[in-house]
DNA sequence: GGGCGCAATATTGTATACAATAAGGCATCG
DNA sequence: CGATGCCTTATTGTATACAATATTGCGCCC
């Protein structure tokens, strides 16, 4: 075992925590770490063949994001988002993404609208291959995308954030039966964007945010993990 | 010289790096880190009493927020935000802020209220000690105060960094003579939340923002400190 | 037999040592 | 005298060693 990430070429660019942070938000994203998940650091080294020193960079990134929770002295675990933390990501979602996706619409390139029409086959794809997971990732990928043609990299720095945090909702918070209703609404956003259509891209956005959100069950219950040792000792 | 930090109780609660963290954000907020100092690591090590390992991690937190700029085997600096970012920061602003004016005005407490009338106070205080740049933090405060009775954690923590980044930016781009045009938005805004008019609020704050942004001297031109290695060398 | 306290263990927090890279100075050569 | 290349030095990147803290299992006492 041991150095399982890839170094393709000798001189390496970013530092090697940065390559750990995305690895585990990659893994994250795809929800093949569920929230909750212990993260041990020497475990971690292990798997990655770098030190603790890379891990612990690489977590607090993380931390820094909120992806992952680091409880003094305890460890870091994968971050479970309360129900509050969940109303408040798309709310924050619903205030600065259908403003990203005027300028996506008015900003797209042909190279852009390609790009996003490749993803949402993909994602069609998954849905039918039954992958619930792997569509609800790269749904998430299609928004993101939409900020960097946005152009606009401060907030679309903020959206990759709260997209990331909205996988751990979506893991812990979705409610099934409403999986596909909504699968129209990325093909309706690229045919606005297609015709350069910015007010009608940001009201798509918006309605298809609120869409989301409500497909979200939010009622005020303790999720599932949490409720072993942090709702009873404390 | 050493122990520099106060470790008022000797069971300390909080991660030595954020005490780090937060002293150096307080400095380039009072601007008495000018953009472009370098960081050195034994430097700030020596300067708090902790080894580099605690610096390090400081320095990566901050370089998340785009306080600093960490290049690769040359160290941290401190970050010099581009014409280009000091627009999108006020557009983020822009965007965000406006919203969470209206919140703060329909939720303010009457100690909500009486701690923003202070701030105004000190912040006028300050100004007429002739004390701009402590006038200018205590402004920033004000702000980050506003998205904490808003009670909306996860905008106020992309607020907060945005009002951080914008002192860099003030410090970079701030035009002397229109400095204290604005000097009575902040009482209009307080005057709006006493109302609990929402509306009002969000108004003044999105054309408060509009003034500020339109403070700076944003024609596009090197600023100094860069001009003389990294504008010829790469 | 159950509950409490202590000790053993494992894991994280911090410091330090070593390696790698970049910067600056000096000597040599044209 | 100036330029170029190497070498010295300083600083960061990474790994490891040590210290502190929390957890867990065992034994003892009630």
């Amino acid at each position: 075992m041991a150095d399982a990430i890839d170094q393709t070429s000798s001189k390496r660019q970013t530092p090697q925590s940065d390559r750990v942070a995305e690895a585990l938000t990659l893994a994250i994203h795809q929800h093949r770490l569920a929230p909750g998940t212990k993260l041990g650091e020497d475990e971690l080294g292990e798997i990655y063949g770098v030190s603790r020193t890379i891990i612990r960079a690489a977590l607090h990134s993380l931390a820094h994001d909120h992806l992952v929770e680091i409880q003094r002295n305890r460890g870091a675990f994968v971050a479970q988002p309360s129900v509050l933390e969940a109303h408040e990501v798309f709310e924050a979602r619903a205030l600065l993404e259908p403003s990203m996706a005027r300028r996506a619409a008015e900003r797209a390139t042909q190279a852009d609208l390609s790009l996003l029409n490749r993803h949402i086959r993909e994602e069609h794809a998954a849905l039918a291959d039954g992958d619930g997971g792997k569509a609800l990732f790269l749904s998430g990928l299609f928004h993101v995308e939409m900020a960097r043609i946005a152009d606009h990299g401060t907030i679309a720095g903020f959206i990759e954030a709260l997209i990331a945090r909205s996988s751990l909702i979506i893991a812990l918070y979705w409610r099934r039966q409403s999986a596909l209703c909504d699968r129209h609404a990325h093909h309706a956003l690229l045919d606005a964007m297609e015709r350069g259509d910015g007010q009608a891209a940001e009201e798509l956005m918006k309605s298809h945010l609120v869409d989301l959100h409500s497909a979200l069950d939010l009622r005020d219950r303790q999720v599932p993990g949490r409720s072993l040792k942090e709702a009873l000792k404390p």
